[in-house]
DNA sequence: CATATTCTTATTGTATACAAAAAACTATCT
DNA sequence: AGATAGTTTTTTGTATACAATAAGAATATG
């Protein structure tokens, strides 16, 4: 994964993508706030030409809303898109997770361990939008092993939404906690094939984020 | 939904990109052909930068692969992938197909009836591709109406690749006429509710249309 | 003959310039 | 004050030019 990175460098285009991509993620760039091109490019030192190419990847991330001819903005999600994001979410995610539970392969456990392991330590230290980042890596791992590159590539583009909606979320680390601790029963449902379990599981998982997510 | 072509005239970009993607998908732009941006752009008699964007969209619906500052070629779906896209594509429709019918618009299934119809007489007329074209609006229908426009998303960029690999189907009007009659059962199902039955017919009916799309 | 190696050509990545459209502002009028 | 019309400014859409890189061809080498 680091070696990718070495080796292939990437476009500025990516690398703009990236950048503004975390700005929006950590908060720096709220929601309805705008994404113009040329004072974007000037901040990068890029021309608008990779930077156009970057809101357009932005954009089918669900994240910034183009409106043609006239100006690009950061999204605000609603209520509404995020039941909807919720429900879409479930339904892939416990495709996933049944689709990996009939593999079986221990390494896939094994690296789901060791996520959800860092996932508690890093709440432990109170650094919650890393808990989170780490949380996602948990979800987007059981897709990734799960043997279905397609299903794969879905989900990693509404992971950006989901990890969008977090930001307004305001939780205690003893909620956050209970919440991560959710991730070793889906671990046990998975390895044990108890399919209704999965998906009882991570129904209730997902929308106790979603619940917290469109809270405030 | 022909209004907005009207007061909305599209930008080159979008033109550009459509006009592509008929030609991968009526066959004029074959697997493994190169898409270049010079001799396109030149072919539309337009510039390189609507070119570019309207190649990366493309990308985006998986109709073109773009290898990284080399050239881009349009996709051939392996047997693996075409797997991966029904698998996937039984999911996303059982979901949308259950979602509709608990709403239970009847204006929804009166669409879904006449788009069946037109199917049929497509059909009874020999145009294959159109018939395969209207399957595709059958199935977005149920996608649009389902109350979930971001399943609806999802799914209409997994359809390009379900047309594409259509391409390659080989099936005589019967087949077809059988195949197409599955709508009704369909209908029907949703209207009663019986959601196990909209499982199961529609599961059958996708593996039928991956088992003839894969087979060549 | 197969395999490196160099050279040429094709193709993309990026910067820049200009035109067109929309947004923001201002002045005016009711 | 609020709406309206006209003007300015901002911002995007597109064309074009150049640089960098990869592909393909020609040439050398074992």
């Amino acid at each position: 994964m680091i070696m990718e990175e070495l080796i292939t460098r990437k476009s500025l285009s990516d690398q703009v993508h990236d950048h503004i991509k975390r700005m929006i993620l950590s908060g720096e760039l709220k929601g309805g706030e705008r994404v113009p091109e040329a004072s974007l490019s000037k901040l990068f030192g890029v021309s608008r030409t990779p930077l156009r190419e970057a809101l357009k990847k932005l954009s089918d991330y669900g994240l910034i809303y183009i409106k043609p001819r006239s100006y690009a903005e950061v999204v605000i999600i609603s209520e509404e898109e995020a039941r909807e994001i919720a429900e879409v979410r479930i339904d892939l995610e416990v495709l996933s997770a049944k689709l990996l539970s009939r593999k079986g392969n221990p390494e896939s456990y094994k690296e789901l361990r060791e996520i959800s392991q860092r996932c508690l330590e890093l709440n432990e230290t109170g650094d919650k939008a890393s808990a989170f980042e780490m949380d996602s890596l948990f979800h987007l791992s059981i897709a990734r092993n799960c043997g279905n590159s397609v299903l794969y590539d879905i989900f990693e583009k509404l992971d950006a939404r989901i990890q969008l909606l977090r930001l307004n979320q305001q939780l205690d680390p003893a909620s956050l906690k209970n919440y991560i601790k959710q991730h070793s029963l889906l671990i046990s449902a998975m390895e044990n094939r108890e399919e209704n379990l999965i998906e009882s599981i991570l129904t209730a998982h997902i929308m106790h984020d979603f619940h917290n997510s469109s809270s405030s």
